[in-house]
DNA sequence: AATGAATGAGATTTCATTCAT
DNA sequence: CATGAATGAAATCTCATTCAT
């Protein structure tokens, strides 16, 4: 009986695994699709042939397309807490570049994903909210208070925090963007780290050679 | 009979102007949905509604949905090459910030149809090249020589300068990011003007104190 | 005052012309696009441009597209009656041959006309039935009655003269095709004569030398 | 496993030949309605209703509509090609009554079919040539060729071949149409077989008799 | 669970007709 | 009378979702 019930438990969680790993195939797959071309675009015809599998069968692991898109925003959700982590600790220049560098991080492990979700808070307002604002938000908050404390202290100048905060997440913004769009491949994980570096290294220092 | 023709030419002209302004109606209407709902989202239906026409009437002034969105699509050319003129002479620290104050200005005026052209030039890759990336890249280039003529006097630290270009131009999308997706009003024109100053003052001098 | 009378008089009639030119110039057009692309595929735009008038203009000589249609199957009324006519006295083989000329006169006087009405015909029941069926079945009867006599008197064969008309009708039809459906000039003159007097010929002797 | 791929494999078999069947129902109730109402005036809700399926259905099996209509042409080819090998070797005038039975027994099988493809070739270049021009020009040439022989070795009179072939084709016509118009029924076998044997008798001999 | 044919609501587009100028 | 922009009904086609197998 024990024997059975073992059995029996073992093979729900194979089915349990399976079942996952099924679901991740689906959103891997759809994520792609996504990505080339757009929410709207694709339909579910695609994402099941990208899947490899028939249009039925991906109700059974999802409720209906947006699902699928909530989903892959979802997947995007543990990495990018990451760093919003290393933000909520701002304690100097060097984590800083942690900072900007678990964010080129999260790219690229996660490329389609974050395209998906990022073409798509910018017209979907519940995307925009549920799963990009309140991230964006806590590592503006964090850079804003590294600012604020430092102008405070005389080490920055009088800079207006929020503006400040808007420039650094800008600067990355611009340097991931077109590996992001797909123009260009992600950068190797020296030139990220370099990458980071170099944002920081502008926002404190700027480019002038500094007269001394 | 030269009063006849002229009275004829002159409805003629009056004609083309009413026709001129109609569709000029159109693009506007149909710029603010797409920018709200997305190119996809939105149905010739809704462009109807806000444009307070038939929906067959649209087909009077453009050969179809997508036609739509080229025009609105062209409507941004003639903005933009005003920054890109600006860029093409930047001889010193004055002149940049001065385009980006005209980036700046081109949002102002055409907000909508700047969002829909952004919004779905990142997907769609005939958007992209056409009305996009010609653009861009003058703006990149004339950053660029900026930037690599100070490396090589010897004014500026040894940077990057497509990097730093990006660096430029990425400051320029966190400001102006918000006000695009919506989330914040436009900077006034004084505002606008300081945020020029700022961006071009950090990417020169950081946000540090220099300790001379 | 009579002169005034005489003068609004004359305006009227030459109004009157002057709008059945108008009505007339607009069938012309309007069959020659209704036989290129046919009824159904034809816009009134089309026949507007055809006739170089505004589509609005239309109305104002028809009520409707389909009212061209039947006013165009009208013109045909006319010429069609002459070949009926001579039909109606079948005496002897001469009078055979000169009505299938006849019949070949009228597509070349009013090939587009004739063309859409044999092409809407083919589906239409209303132009079949009142344009076509009455006269047809006249020349039918016609060409029966003249092979029954005959038949009777022993000049002919014991054919069923119902067989032998439509035998009649079709040897014009095969004829006449390859000019109706565009694919070949229209005969001449003579080569109808020629072809009228062949189809009668074979259809009375058939294409076999005769032992004698 | 054995077993288990051979009921794969006649599931897939049932499944493909539901689907070929289901296509050849959506055919023939297209065809039915093309031939009633003409291709251009029946919209795809009526093929639809005909076929006793939704609209989207038709989409499975056909590209769009148009593609019906190919389908449906196609479909007569096979027939056809009966009639124009009987033709090929026209040797006596058994073989030419043989053939123009063989004619009348492709409307007796398919006249659906045939009406909708003659009616469209009247006025779609692209039915006419790609379906009916080369079938027709190679059943004429066997009747060229058959009476070009017999003109040389003067078993007939001088007549233009491609003349005498047009009137076999047209008598053929006149007796078919009624029925292809839907005015008629269609004759019976015996009736086919008589009709074939009139249209060569009359061809050879004419309807006179033949004075000794 | 997997499949994919069936569905029908909804999208884009066409076009005969109207009507203000 | 002539014009042609405006109209909206209707046509073709797409596609997310359902469901029988």
């Amino acid at each position: 009986m024990a024997e059975q019930f073992k059995t029996r438990q073992r093979f729900q969680e194979r089915r349990q695994r399976r079942i996952e790993r099924r679901r991740n195939e689906i959103l891997t797959a759809a994520a792609r699709v996504f990505a080339e071309r757009g929410y709207s675009n694709t339909t579910t015809r695609e994402i099941a042939d990208a899947a490899d599998i028939a249009e039925g069968t991906l109700y059974n692991y999802f409720a209906g397309k947006r699902d699928i898109l909530l989903a892959i925003a979802r997947e995007t959700e543990a990495p990018m807490e990451a760093a919003v982590l290393e933000a909520g600790k701002l304690e100097d220049r060097t984590a800083m570049i942690v900072m900007f560098e678990k964010a080129f991080d999260i790219f690229e492990t996660r490329l389609p994903f974050m395209r998906t979700v990022l073409t798509e808070a910018w017209m979907d307002d519940g995307i925009l909210k549920e799963f990009l604002v309140v991230r964006l938000r806590r590592i503006s908050q964090a850079l804003q208070a590294f600012i604020a404390k430092r102008v405070a202290s005389g080490a920055f100048r009088p800079i207006d925090p929020t503006t400040g905060a808007r420039l650094a997440m800008g600067m990355f913004a611009g340097l991931i963007t077109p590996s992001l769009r797909g123009v260009e491949p992600l950068p190797s994980r020296e030139q990220r780290r370099a990458l980071a570096e170099t944002i920081v290294d502008i926002l404190l220092n700027g480019i002038s050679v500094q007269v001394t």
